[in-house]
DNA sequence: TAAGTAGTGGCCCCTAACGC
DNA sequence: GCGTTAGGGGCCACTACTTA
C-alpha cells in the first residue's frame, strides 16, 4: 500500500466502464499498450485477470464486477476531493459541460440558456442532449455533467435541486370504479390511461 | 477468404530519482 | 554535476477473432 500507485484506480475505472484497452486509452489521453501494462500491473496487484479475452471483446471477471463499483465511487470521491479547491471564473474558464433534459426542457432553455453562457461565460460550451439517449446508470459516466428532468431513484452520491414542481390532475368518466377505491399510485396505474403535457415548465 | 478491429509483447526513448 | 537505474509511455509488428 506503501507504493500504491492511485493512477491505477483510474486507469481500472475506465477499463470496467468501457471493457476495452482502446476505448480506456482514448479516454485517459495515452496509448493502448500503456494501458495493456497498466492492467497487467492491476492484475498483478489484485492477483486476477480482472479482464478476459473473449473474440474481440474483454469480459470482466466477477471479481472485477465485485470490484467496479467501489472503484468507480473511490475514483469520483478523489476527483471531487482533489476540486475542492478550484475556482469557476466563468468569464475565462474554457470548458464544455453536457446537459440531458427531455425534449420539452431543451426546447424551452435552448435560447434563454445559450445567450445566458455567450454574455456570461463566452468560453463555456452547452452540449443540450435528450435523456432518451441515455439509460438509468448515465450519471454515473461521465458523459453528462448534469440532467434536467423528473424526479427518480438516484443514488445517494446524486446531488439534486428542485428547480420546477408541477401538479398532476386525474379525469376519469363519472362511476369510475376508481372513484370508489383508493387513490394511490400503484392503484391508478392498474388501469389505462392517457398522458398529456401542457406548459410544461414554465 | 480477405479485410478490419482489438489485444499483446518486445523494443526503444525519455525522465526522474538516486548515489557518488 | 554526472552516471546509473527504474519506470512510464510510444511505436511497431504480430496474433486472434469477427464480419462481409
Amino acid at each position: 500500500m506503501n507504493n500504491f500507485d492511485f493512477n491505477l484506480l483510474v486507469v481500472l475505472n475506465a477499463l470496467l466502464e468501457d471493457c476495452s484497452v482502446n476505448l480506456a486509452a482514448r479516454k485517459l489521453n495515452v496509448t493502448a499498450p500503456a494501458i495493456r501494462k497498466l492492467l497487467n500491473k492491476i492484475r498483478a496487484l489484485f492477483n486476477d485477470p480482472i479482464l478476459v479475452r473473449s473474440g474481440t471483446k474483454l469480459i470482466p471477471t466477477p471479481k472485477a464486477i465485485a470490484l467496479k463499483e467501489d472503484v468507480r465511487q473511490l475514483v469520483n470521491r478523489i476527483e471531487s476531493m482533489l476540486n475542492t479547491n478550484m475556482t469557476f471564473e466563468p468569464h475565462t474558464t474554457i470548458v464544455s459541460f453536457t446537459i440531458a433534459a427531455n425534449a420539452t426542457i431543451v426546447f424551452t432553455l435552448n435560447a434563454l440558456l445559450f445567450c445566458e453562457v455567450q454574455r456570461s461565460a463566452p468560453n463555456v460550451f452547452i452540449n443540450l442532449v435528450h435523456d432518451s439517449d441515455y439509460d438509468d446508470d448515465f450519471l454515473r459516466s461521465n458523459d453528462i455533467d448534469l440532467y434536467i428532468g423528473e424526479m427518480c431513484d438516484l443514488n445517494p452520491e446524486i446531488t439534486i435541486r428542485i428547480i420546477h414542481s408541477a401538479k398532476c390532475y386525474f379525469m376519469c368518466r363519472c362511476g369510475h370504479p376508481i372513484l370508489a377505491s383508493d387513490k394511490s399510485m400503484d392503484n391508478l396505474l392498474k388501469y389505462h390511461f392517457m398522458q398529456t403535457k401542457e406548459k410544461y415548465p414554465k
